[in-house]
RNA sequence: GGGGGUGUAGCUCAGUUGGUUAGAGCGAUCGCCUGUCACGCGAUAGGUCGAGGGUUCGAGUCCCUUCACUCCCGCCA
């Protein structure tokens, strides 16, 4: 018999009554009568009551034992009379009378409560992540987590897939984010640096033919945080397969996507098939290449509304002369909205930086008429054709933005969401995926206005290859794909260029001669040149995946030991200094030492 | 690198227009309590109001500087 325990805190019902029992866990809760205690003993399968009163020698030693100590509890189970029954609990029918005790492992005065569903601050919460992990919707997220990762693998199997590891001891890449940097020693001056991801690897492996690869891959970006984004380090599903098309990727994935968010969460999909969706309408219906589609409201471009001689809105009609675009957001039947529900909108708007959001509803009288602060600016013609735009009805009002085509972009998409949200239009029980499809190849960045990647050099252009016309580069799509959740973009993928010659050309057009290539991406051309299949692959981040699927808002939640914004990690006080010896072997000296 | 928010007891927070001795709940300690499951009741301890400087007769409160945490922009092929 183990010493420990013959049961755990979750497994005991009134099946097992009149046993002898020994349970080992964590003093969860206390509730003490003076000569009759209660005390919740929790493990990681859940919490028992066990009970002990004055009669019993052990009473005042476990009376003054403190919350969180982990004890060996040694009693016999009595079914709970009937008033006393928790339903709350799995082992709410039962409790353990306690014969005796022993303390395993004393806690000291608690820096932060874990009985509690209180939120606490995230630098305590770090400081002492082992407490706060055994907080039970944190917990609960962990092995949520685990079991997520458990099930992709096994689905990635039966699909399949070989899982392979990579190396995360690796060179510099030249493009992308900013690496995190090894020195190393036996080769002084010189740096490994950690895998942004493992790309090239992974194309090393379809060509080595292995044909279907998968991996929970680490990988590091040494670029700042946001609250859906850790500092660091992340997991990606990565994949790759050979000799496919996107949409072998697509069906790979969205047979993966459909089973996993069924299994792990009660909320519903929406499509079963997820819609595609070019970047190009993308980015004109919802501003961003991300879209919630969950989120019915849609953008229209009117700006050629305002060149007409019966428009008087002199603001919006001056900027659109001199190049600017004017896009509307409708709401259906927001005419009973008050007055400060489109006002809140406008300054929510100038909030963002944006010049602000003009507004009117359509009303009608015996004419058609605009409501609103710019209303009067409107011919009933003008409306008539601004309805046909954007399918608009009496009663409908109409948010406009105007400006730059970047920005009237930026604006607008977050405006979509930000009135959504207001008129509470987000049904918050269905995931809506979605691919994101066709993005250009290249584009023009704005202040260098040179051609540049829009994503992946390694991408595969459309079309023929033997008659893409590389004169006009912008013009030229790429195999190039992103998946979306909810607004939450959880990968990029792509079916890669396995043919050197065309990569040649293409980074040519974005300024690199054959040599830079040869240069820079050494490994992989070489590697193209000895006979490569046709591959492509994704790879969803597993982080926002379980941050969807547990319904969480931030990464920490999800991630058993994170970084805070700083990227130290507060528990084990990372990084550190180190000594002199090591700087020394390493071949370092410190430019500004403290 | 830039912008916003927050910082008061171990934890979560309140603290009005600048005004006497800075409060509450939880936790801790002590006492009472034999059916609780957020047990109850009573008492005690616990504060560099993030730090530094300034204005003022007087600063938790106003001003300046600075630090920490967080959210966002930049960044993340």
């Amino acid at each position: 018999m183990n010493k420990y325990r013959t049961h755990n805190c979750g497994d005991l019902t009134k099946e097992n009554k009149d046993q002898d029992v020994v349970l080992s866990g964590w003093i969860h809760k206390k509730r003490d009568h003076g000569n009759l205690l209660f005390i919740d003993l929790r493990d990681n399968y859940g919490l028992t009551q066990c009970v002990i009163d004055k009669s019993n020698k052990f009473f005042k030693e476990l009376e003054k034992t403190q919350l969180e100590s982990v004890v060996k509890i040694t009693g016999k189970i009595v079914q709970r009379s009937k008033e006393t029954i928790n339903k709350d609990l799995k082992t709410g029918e039962i409790e353990v009378n306690i014969v005796s005790f022993e303390i395993l492992g004393y806690c000291k005065e608690l820096p932060m409560p874990v009985f509690s569903e209180q939120d606490y601050a995230e630098e305590i919460r770090l400081k002492y992540r082992f407490l706060d992990l055994r907080r039970k919707k944190i917990h609960e997220n962990i092995i949520l987590r685990s079991k997520v990762i458990s099930f992709i693998r096994n689905k990635m199997y039966e699909l399949g897939f070989l899982e392979f590891q990579t190396p995360i001891l690796t060179s510099s890449s030249p493009e992308g984010a900013r690496d995190f940097l090894v020195p190393s020693r036996l080769n002084p001056g010189k740096f490994y640096a950690l895998p942004q991801a493992p790309q090239q690897f992974k194309q090393l492996i379809m060509v080595s033919g292995f044909d279907k690869y998968f991996q929970i891959a680490p990988c590091f970006r040494d670029e700042d945080a946001r609250a859906d984004r850790s500092p660091g380090e992340f997991y990606q599903l990565d994949l790759e397969m050979s000799f496919v098309e996107q949409e072998d990727v697509f069906q790979v994935v969205e047979k993966l996507m459909i089973s996993l968010f069924k299994k792990f969460s009660s909320k519903k999909l929406l499509y079963e098939k997820f819609p595609r969706i070019s970047y190009e309408e993308a980015m004109s219906k919802y501003g961003t290449d991300k879209p919630d589609l969950r989120n019915p409201l849609l953008i229209n471009d009117i700006t050629n509304i305002f060149t007409r001689e019966d428009v008087k809105f002199d603001i919006f009609k001056k900027l659109v002369k001199s190049g600017a675009k004017v896009k509307s957001i409708l709401t259906k039947k927001t005419n009973d909205k008050p007055r400060s529900f489109f006002d809140n909108v406008d300054k929510w708007a100038k909030d963002q930086g944006a010049s602000g959001l003009a507004y009117f509803t359509i009303e009608r009288d015996q004419n058609l008429s605009a409501k609103g602060p710019v209303g009067k600016f409107f011919s009933e013609d003008s409306l008539k054709d601004i309805m046909k735009i954007t399918n608009a009805e009496v009663g409908d009002s109409l948010f406009l933005a105007c400006g730059k085509i970047e920005e009237v972009q930026n604006i607008s998409s977050l405006a979509r969401e930000k009135i959504a949200k207001e008129l509470n239009l987000i049904d918050e029980t269905k995931f809506a995926f979605c691919w994101i499809v066709d993005y250009p190849m290249f584009e023009k960045e704005q202040v260098t206005q040179k051609i540049k990647f829009s994503h992946n050099p390694f991408s595969m252009p459309q079309g023929d290859i033997k008659n893409i016309d590389f004169e006009k580069p912008l013009d030229i799509k790429a195999y190039q794909y992103d998946i979306v959740c909810n607004g939450v973009e959880l990968s990029s993928g792509a079916i890669r260029n396995h043919i050197p010659e065309l990569m040649y050309k293409l980074f040519f057009i974005a300024g690199y001669d054959k040599n830079q290539v040869d240069e820079k991406f050494k490994g992989m051309i070489n590697a193209l040149s000895y006979g490569a299949p046709p591959h492509g692959g994704i790879a969803p981040g597993i982080d926002r995946i379980v941050m969807l699927l547990a319904n969480e808002k931030n990464i920490r939640e999800v991630t058993m030991f994170p970084m805070n914004q700083n990227a130290q990690d507060l528990t084990m006080g990372a990084p550190s200094k180190v000594s002199e010896e090591q700087l020394k072997e390493l071949n370092l000296n410190l430019k500004n030492k403290k």
